[in-house]
DNA sequence: GCGGTATTGTTAAGACATTAACTAATGCCA
DNA sequence: TGGCATTAGTTAATGTCTTAACAATACCGC
């Protein structure tokens, strides 16, 4: 019990009520913990983690050109939310929508100079954050974390 | 490897740009796809997963009573965030405002009958839903997964 | 006691996400 | 080939969350 939270959320899973389970309620917090960190480091840029990690996913693209439903597909998210996304990395110029050689339904995004150099700028402190965040758990501990978290979320993808 | 997505993953940790870390990926998607699945169950309630969590805090008090800024701090997020939630779920009928017996500045929410009756009418489909989530791990993966994150997260809140 | 500081809740503005409905293009198969 | 379901992207409506500024109240050193 490291934090006094917990005996709340420990407390709130066993409740007549029966609210949400107690890993459930674990997993939820840290992850907020995290996102609001990764957050606060990309403010300067002002780019919204989920704007980064679509200039990520064009950045580690041969041609830094991806689908947009794939891109959806990647974030876990809807093509909608997709869309204003790359409206508004268009509106910055970070970003251009390119149309699909082959299948005109689909639109490629592309990354733009202005994208890459942006989110070259961000890597001191990306790197700097990112150690930190794994200065918390030892090598052995973040597998064991990564496996454990990959089993799960892959069974409640599967079709129940 | 579980998911074909944690190929794209990896690459966007270690790829040049300096995307997110690994585990934090990892934990980010997860979290994202067990807040989707509690939302599912919530949706024939009109319930928010946020919404929910309030209303299972105020049920395990004795008096069904908390401050709102105790519940912003429970549930890791602002006070203006807390003051919408408890809105809605004043307008619903669900929670009612009660002035603070000793502190002029702070107001307590209150469960209200309905509000009691709605979150016990969850219970059986939440029931359910928190076996299926379970069945994933077991209960040595559980505990492993609940130490894990309780360290990292309560790490990531001391001040660096 | 008094005055500066901190805390509580609210408001307003804006970013972000989700659902549902819609259009356009593709794929399939009978 | 013709018809029909499927897929891609957008739009609009709605709800959620965050930040910043504000009023009221409490606290604390002097």
């Amino acid at each position: 019990m490291v934090d006094p939270r917990d005996e709340f959320y420990r407390r709130m899973s066993e409740s007549a009520g029966g609210g949400p389970d107690f890993t459930v309620l674990q997993l939820l917090q840290t992850s907020s913990v995290v996102e609001q960190g990764l957050a606060r480091q990309l403010q300067p840029s002002g780019l919204s983690p989920s704007s980064f990690n679509v200039l990520s996913i064009l950045h580690t693209q041969e041609n830094q050109c991806v689908a947009l439903h794939e891109i959806g597909r990647l974030l876990l998210t809807s093509r909608a939310n997709i869309t204003g996304l790359v409206d508004s990395l268009c509106r910055r110029g970070l970003v251009e929508r390119v149309p699909h050689p082959d299948d005109r339904r689909t639109k490629l995004a592309r990354l733009l100079p202005a994208g890459e150099q942006l989110i070259e700028e961000q890597r001191p402190r990306l790197r700097a954050w990112k150690e930190r965040v794994k200065r918390s758990l030892s090598e052995t501990e973040r597998q064991q974390l990564q496996e454990l978290l990959a089993r799960w979320r892959s069974d409640l993808l599967q079709p129940s």
